[in-house]
DNA sequence: CAGGATCCAAAGCGATACTG
DNA sequence: CAGTATCGCTTTGGATCCTG
């Protein structure tokens, strides 16, 4: 398939990508990172509700996809700090203005759900 | 829980619009929707791979939270219209620059997938 | 500390058939 | 056209135990 892309296209590139991303536990562990690299346990523990288990799979796809980088000191016990890369730096951005946009916008939206249980 | 909000807390309001937004089908919907209303079937047809059951749950959840409406016309048979609303609008921008860093990143990723693919 | 392996329950999804 | 209902399967996810 050839640019310019076509997203809503099955099996475009750019799609596949977007499947990634639009996930709740990357999002929260790209906008961990971007203040500074953060351990396994500490993600572990910060990210109220994540099991480890998840935690593991999310940080092995976002290094896979190039938006993290994974960094072992060689201390005993090992100690593993993730890190994004300049790609996921690039990407924070964005994740930033939507993770915004859900405290921003929370109220309005908890208010139409409201709304419309009560009528439905 | 009081503003700030705390998005890594379980339970914070702002992490459960996170959780409803940070899923693809919902974000090609609203993306699909930003140029026009757009109908049922119509939409169904455009973002290729949904199945009928995904896009009917996806709508519902939308217009729960608010993001858009959904518009009955008394055609034989029976039209349905759904738009965005104000706040879908609100949201549209950051889903579009969400979009947009997956096309223009896009090429990066994958080689950086095929990297840590050759390498592990 | 940083995970891997396993087991099991629950949710999600596609396909199909049906309705007004 | 615009959905709903049901079925069966696949996937996901949490909990737990274990290792270097």
């Amino acid at each position: 398939m050839a640019p310019p892309y076509n997203i809503y296209e099955d099996q475009c590139p750019a799609r596949q990508v977007l499947d990634r991303l639009a996930d709740k536990w990357a999002l929260l562990v790209l906008d961990r990172l971007q203040k500074e690299p953060v351990r396994f346990n500490q993600l572990h523990r910060d990210i109220k509700g994540i099991s480890q288990k998840v935690l593991s799979q999310t940080l092995k796809k976002l290094e896979r996809d190039g938006l993290l980088s994974r960094c072992v000191f060689a201390t005993v016990p090992v100690t593993v700090e993730y890190a994004l890369t300049d790609l996921g730096q690039s990407l924070v951005q964005t994740v930033n203005t939507f993770a915004h946009w859900a405290e921003l916008h929370m109220d309005a939206v908890l208010l139409a759900q409201a709304r419309y249980d009560g009528t439905v």
